[in-house]
RNA sequence: GGCCCGUUCGUCUAUCGGCUAGGACGCCAGGUUUUCAUCCUGGUAAGAGGGGUUCGAUUCCCCUACGGGCUACCA
């Protein structure tokens, strides 16, 4: 039997999750479905000084904005959680005690202050300061002082940190199920702190211990962690923990400039780098949300997935059901991938052609409402024949405005263009005309509207582009014929009068 | 600085040693739309550089360059 795959996405709340944050629970999400597997959401907040109110809430609506939504996490027992790192912090520190017991761990009591004055100290060498076998012996800690010392120093209350020993001349070969093999040289490793002076723990260790009691099977995580995979691994051979697969994906770096994306280019850049709107609950500045922007999730989602993996064929409209058959950890690049807000909007647009018109008519019913504006006419029709020159619903409105409302003004460029001398005059035999049809449709109109202007033998420009701006005001929009049909004969011919009276 | 990862059109990418290097976004041109937008068709544009290995390298190896990440009692 194999195991039942479980992946987790584990964010930390100190603001709102940005794109990279959501490609990154998405691909957990999709490798779980397609492995009928579960999908964790487990919240990172040891460090107390940067929480965020609002962070948490706002990551949990932005997963189901998205439609990806976690199978096990706050609020969403599976029967090993909490899922919530200061929830379980006191399970940690017995950890920590069983690595120090087993010699993998140490107790360190130096300061900050010592140790950044060695950092500045190396620095201006031209060295790095390592925390490590190098000089762990002159530090202050349990390798270096006496057995009587080390209590004498836990004992009074010292504060102190626990930290992890790394290894000596050994060369890690570990695995990178997007990268492959990766060697690394132990005696190059920091001894990284695993539990903090304030009873926290760090998050490395709390994400080993938390990975294994939670069963996690792979870790999909971004690129910036690589470089601790060689100490989570460790990690997992000092307790005598098998490790779960790792996958680091590609980073997303900002379309223009240097550097990955970040949480401050938002607004800065034009686009938003959030899914939802977030309001700084300390400064109280606004990011734009793509929610708000009017993007639709599956758009979102689908962009968002072509960045850094893509499925080999040429198909790239996918919804998500798609995505979870479709979607392989062997197919994600190895290289950052510039995001692309251009291409975002076309994603946006191409979903929004998919979407059922009955669901736009919903929300652009809401539109209409919020302008005052009733309508006995058909949405869906309406809908369906102007969409595909919509990018988002909300530029409906300009594309139909003339359905609902009367021009108020004229498109001086348009009537400069095409309302000439003789058009008052035109257009009035063009009101007698239209009067007569009994049969208002827009098939009626046309056959003989054009019938009327060819016997006239002038050029159809001359007639077709004044009634253009008769009724909807500016040389813009689908097929007058059947615009007018669908305002009706009154409303087409008022439109018409109005037009010669003020043009 | 040190360590790690990466490098195909401007951008996202395909190619698992045979390439006239394919697609998409963008841009440009033409067509349709008697308007505008959409749409269609076409065009533009790439293997960082240098060494190997090989009959043959975009593909495998090495070096250099460049890009990115990490280098906190942050995650």
């Amino acid at each position: 039997m194999t195991q039942d795959i479980r992946v987790r996405f584990a964010p930390s709340p100190t603001g709102p999750l940005h794109i990279g944050g959501v490609r990154t629970a998405l691909f957990n999400y999709l490798f779980a479905k397609q492995n009928k597997g579960t999908f964790v959401l487990r919240i990172e907040d040891t460090d107390q000084n940067r929480y965020v109110p609002g962070a948490e809430e706002y990551i949990k609506n932005a997963l189901d904005w998205c439609n990806i939504p976690f199978d096990e996490g706050p609020g969403k027992d599976g029967g090993l959680g909490p899922y919530k790192q200061s929830e379980r912090k006191d399970l940690y520190k017995k950890y920590a005690d069983e690595l120090i017991k087993n010699g993998s761990a140490y107790y360190a009591f130096d300061t900050a202050q010592t140790l950044d004055a060695h950092r500045k100290d190396h620095e201006a060498k031209g060295k790095t300061f390592i925390y490590n076998r190098h000089n762990r012996e002159k530090l202050t800690n349990s390798l270096s002082l006496s057995q009587e010392e080390v209590n004498s120093k836990l004992n009074s209350g010292d504060s102190f940190v626990i930290r992890f020993k790394s290894p000596q001349d050994e060369t890690l070969l570990l695995t990178d199920e997007i990268r492959g093999d990766i060697k690394i040289d132990t005696n190059i490793l920091d001894d990284k702190i695993l539990f903090k002076s304030d009873g926290m723990p760090t998050y490395h260790l709390a994400n080993i211990v938390d990975d294994h009691l939670m069963k996690i099977t792979h870790v999909i995580r971004g690129e910036e962690w690589l470089p601790s995979l060689a100490l989570h691994v460790l990690l997992y051979r000092a307790f005598g923990w098998d490790s779960p697969k790792f996958a680091h994906l590609p980073l997303i770096l900002k379309p223009v400039g240097k550097g990955k994306l970040s949480k401050r280019d938002g607004d800065k850049l034009g686009f938003p780098v959030f899914p939802l709107q977030w309001e700084d609950p300390k400064t109280q500045d606004v990011s734009s949300g793509y929610k708000e922007d009017g993007y639709l999730p599956e758009a979102v989602v689908n962009m968002l997935a072509f960045l850094g993996w893509n499925p080999g064929t040429e198909q790239e409209l996918f919804s998500l059901e798609e995505l979870i058959k479709e979607f392989d950890l062997k197919r994600v690049n190895k290289a950052g991938a510039k995001f692309d807000p251009e291409k975002t909007k076309w994603f946006q647009q191409q979903h929004l052609q998919k979407l059922d018109n009955t669901i736009i008519s919903k929300q652009f019913e809401v539109l209409l409402s919020d302008k005052n504006i009733t309508t006995t006419l058909n949405l869906s029709t309406i809908i369906e024949t102007i969409k595909e020159r919509a990018i988002f619903i909300k530029d409906l409105w300009n594309l139909t405005h003339f359905y609902f409302l009367s021009p108020r003004e004229y498109d001086s460029k348009a009537v400069k263009k095409a309302w000439k001398e003789d058009t008052p005059i035109l257009m009035h035999e063009l009101t007698r005309i239209l009067n007569d049809i009994t049969d208002f449709s827009e098939d009626n109109i046309s056959s003989i509207v054009k019938g009327w202007i060819t016997g006239k033998e002038i050029g159809f420009g001359k007639i077709m582009m004044p009634l253009r701006i008769a009724l909807v005001g500016s040389l813009q929009g689908p097929d007058l014929f059947q615009i007018a049909a669908m305002i009706g004969k009154t409303e087409t011919i008022e439109r018409i009068e109005n037009a010669i009276e003020i043009n």
